[in-house]
DNA sequence: AACATTTTCGCAAATGTTTGCGGTGGATAA
DNA sequence: TTATCCACCGCAAACATTTGCGAAAATGTT
């Protein structure tokens, strides 16, 4: 019929063109203006639909200056509880509108700042972050969110200053740790901890340190790991003592499947010989022989939290809030 | 000293009536045009520098019209092999300035049409997808092609029609498996596979039989899958048969997974009265006890490929074509 | 000094959308 | 007949940038 497909892509100005129209109208029209009487609604969202107008969401953008996007920071996306995390996000966060562009700062301090940065040009409505160890960013984070952009941590959140952060409630999950530890009567215990530079490593020793130190019939050893192969030597070296541990914790899935690669073939039989226990998203203690007992600290839930947050701080300015996730134990065969 | 701050962000245009210039001489000088002198360049940066110019990427888009973004569409994040993937892609993406929208389809056939309208109205420059099973879609996928925004397949590729696609090379990791099988003299095999809809489901699955067929002294049972949870299924009612198979073929890691959960705790052991082999993105294996032998499928490899291709595609339409990524085969103990 | 050339820069249009405001025509009320 | 009001719609500015074209200024050439 009419010049359906003069130019490639259908405009406002298109529409109008065909129909005589100013482009307001059009515009109005398709938003449903009270304005437009419903004739003209009719004619100009037919043609629309024929000449499969989409707005243009850059101009969109430039007009309303949003742009329906939020930025993801995460060392790694290859990680359980990452993922998790992300895809909760996703999922959430397109239900409001919105959609994501992941970041990885691959625990970089430098690239952490690039990915900031990045997030402002791209000029997202918003940014989560899960820190890098040895992050010294927090100039730049108190800058974006003086200048209105909202930022949620997770995770790994900042120690020191006025956030808005989302994490686990993790004294509760290292303190359900250690109570079960001491309810199993368990004498020597080798206890794995992350990156001693992170809060998130702190929080956890403290709190599991604080309930064992007052027992006094167990002895606790503490090694921090950066990785996983820091996880494996430390077991490795510990089984093979004259003295060795009956417990061995683990306070992630990274550390605990380091500690696995060894003691799934060792001489030492689980639980009997040596127990087991993490702090984990879930998946990864339910793949070894016994299943591993974990306290658990779940990603996708943290996720949902944090998007709920994050639109909450974008529709008016709330304050600074720390949320927490409770924690509960999964009883696998390993203690 | 002089009005620095006046209105939050900068822009070309305070920018020049700061130093009494036109918009275009400074939006010139800050790219270097050749048309502007040296000394109003350095002005020009000195204070775009001072107010933080950074130049708004709403504008440049609708000007330009492009965004820098690429869009990618997988069923799930959280999956091994998208994973890394993703990692992958993510990191070349940044070396050649580009950033990734991420959808998740949940391998709804609906949800990737969502998906994919929405890449078209982020107006990405480019999409990378993995089809959801039972993806009806194509129609869609040649229209965008021909609205030159172009398309990168991977793992999950169309069967028919002719696309830009990047994937494992699904027979030969079939046939190295049925190879493998064959050597290690196997005469009762369960072959595990997964959605019988998808193409890398039935490339990897013909490949694989029309080895063992050849081969008259073995017997194949092949069982499909959908999820985890119909292998362990399947596996659970082998084991339990008269005469189990003294052999498990998986085809993924989720299927190795389910698989596993029956038989790491089944009286049967790995590999004297049963032996395993998988195709495999190479993080899982490891984890079990013994580890599991495997034919590697690195999605982080072939991520490196997509970028690449995608890259080419986008600065000149060049001919389809199907890159395949050889595999290999990682001996572990179960076999 | 007259002319030609190069350097340097500004004008204005164009990208597509949103929105405040003003305008038109017709109906109703005074 | 004039004033009032409402329903409907268009004008034009604004958002920030890019870029073709042309003009003024500076420099060079006879």
């Amino acid at each position: 019929m009419i010049a359906v497909k003069m130019g490639q892509t259908a405009t406002l100005k298109k529409i109008s063109v065909q129909l005589n129209m100013s482009i307001s109208t059009v515009s109005r029209a398709l938003k449903n203006h009270p304005d437009i009487s419903e004739n003209t609604k009719r004619k100009v969202k037919e043609l629309a639909a024929l000449m499969e107008y989409e707005p243009n969401s850059y101009a969109v953008n430039l007009r309303t200056n949003k742009s329906k996007v939020l930025g993801l920071i995460v060392p790694a996306i290859s990680n359980m509880f990452n993922e998790s995390f992300i895809s909760a996000v996703e999922n959430e966060a397109r239900k409001s509108g919105y959609s994501l562009m992941i970041l990885q700062s691959g625990d970089d301090p430098l690239q952490e700042s690039e990915n900031l940065k990045l997030c402002k040009h791209y000029r997202v409505d918003g940014i989560f972050i899960s820190l890098a160890a040895e992050s010294y960013s927090s100039e730049l984070f108190t800058k974006y969110i003086e200048s209105n952009i909202p930022i949620v941590f997770f995770d790994r959140v900042p120690e020191a200053g006025n956030f808005d952060t989302v994490c686990m409630a993790d004294e509760e999950a290292a303190t359900m740790a250690a109570h079960a530890i001491i309810t199993y009567k368990k004498k020597k215990v080798l206890a794995l901890f992350g990156n001693p530079v992170l809060s998130i490593t702190k929080k956890r020793k403290d709190a599991f340190l604080k309930i064992l130190k007052k027992e006094k019939t167990v002895a606790v050893e503490v090694e921090y790991c950066i990785n996983g192969a820091d996880a494996t030597q430390h077991v490795t070296k510990a089984i093979n003592k004259t003295n060795p541990p009956d417990h061995i914790f683990c306070m992630s899935d990274e550390i605990l499947i380091g500690a696995m690669k060894v003691l799934k073939n060792a001489p030492l039989k689980i639980p009997e010989d040596i127990s087991v226990l993490a702090i984990s998203n879930g998946f990864i203690p339910g793949l070894f022989n016994p299943e591993i007992s974990y306290v658990e600290t779940s990603g996708f839930e943290l996720g949902k939290l944090a998007i709920k947050r994050m639109l909450e701080n974008m529709e008016a300015k709330t304050p600074i809030k720390a949320i927490m996730l409770p924690s509960r134990f999964v009883q696998g065969n390993s203690l």
